[in-house]
DNA sequence: CGCCCGATCTGCT
DNA sequence: GCAGATCGGGCGG
């Protein structure tokens, strides 16, 4: 077990930030079970600033108020009235950075995310997408603002086999909306991973 | 208080 | 390729 500390969420380049968590497993343990998957796409949105970001021209809400705390804390959301969306909340207290976990390579309790995920065959899309891996990993908004360094929701060190993967970046998807700073480059993936949502853009 | 729409996914065409 | 699902947040009145 090497569970990623406190301080390695306290970082305030949220690119970079993003781009190092590529390759780490993400965890939950809910009622006991325990699932889990090597990260395989994020996409980073950039506090105050950014406009796809929640947190854009200082919006505090309390909904929006978890990204405003230190970094190593869960932020969950409901999209389109039926998907909830995983992010890690990064930098020091009072700036709003975040990290959205888009692409999922399953590792642990298959089978269980099958199950939540209502596939009776393994194939790709079991946790290709923000609101697919959320679904097989068991995460809606009773895991919103989490510690990251708990017992119920947590990330892990990359297995060395990951470290030198092949690194993309693109526009971030679904975010036609932020005008100017829709084709910022700030989505970034595996290249080749069967488990990115979009293999293309 | 009411209206609009979203960091998406699925199934049908 | 595209519409429908489905509901809470955010904002204007």
């Amino acid at each position: 077990m090497s569970k990623l500390p406190f301080s390695f969420y306290q970082n305030d380049d949220v690119n970079d930030l993003a781009v190092q968590l590529l390759g780490k497993r993400l965890f939950t343990r809910i009622d006991g079970q325990l699932t889990a998957g090597i990260i395989v796409e994020t996409e980073a949105y950039k506090g105050v600033e950014d406009k796809a970001s929640h947190a854009y021209g200082g919006r505090y809400t309390d909904r929006t108020k978890v990204m405003y705390e230190n970094g190593g804390l869960s932020y969950v959301y409901l999209c389109y009235g039926i998907h909830h969306l995983f992010n890690v909340v990064t930098a020091p207290k009072e700036t709003p950075h975040a990290v959205l976990i888009r692409g999922l390579e399953p590792l642990t309790g298959v089978d269980l995310m099958m199950e939540r995920r209502g596939m009776s065959v393994l194939k790709p899309n079991i946790t290709a997408g923000p609101g697919a891996l959320a679904k097989a990993m068991g995460i809606d908004r009773l895991l919103n603002a989490k510690d990251l360094t708990g017992e119920e929701i947590w990330i892990e060190e990359a297995a060395s086999d990951w470290q030198s993967a092949e690194i993309v970046a693109g526009p971030r998807i679904g975010v036609d909306y932020a005008a100017d700073h829709a084709l910022l480059p700030w989505r970034y993936y595996l290249k080749g991973n069967k488990y990115v949502s979009k293999p293309n853009s």
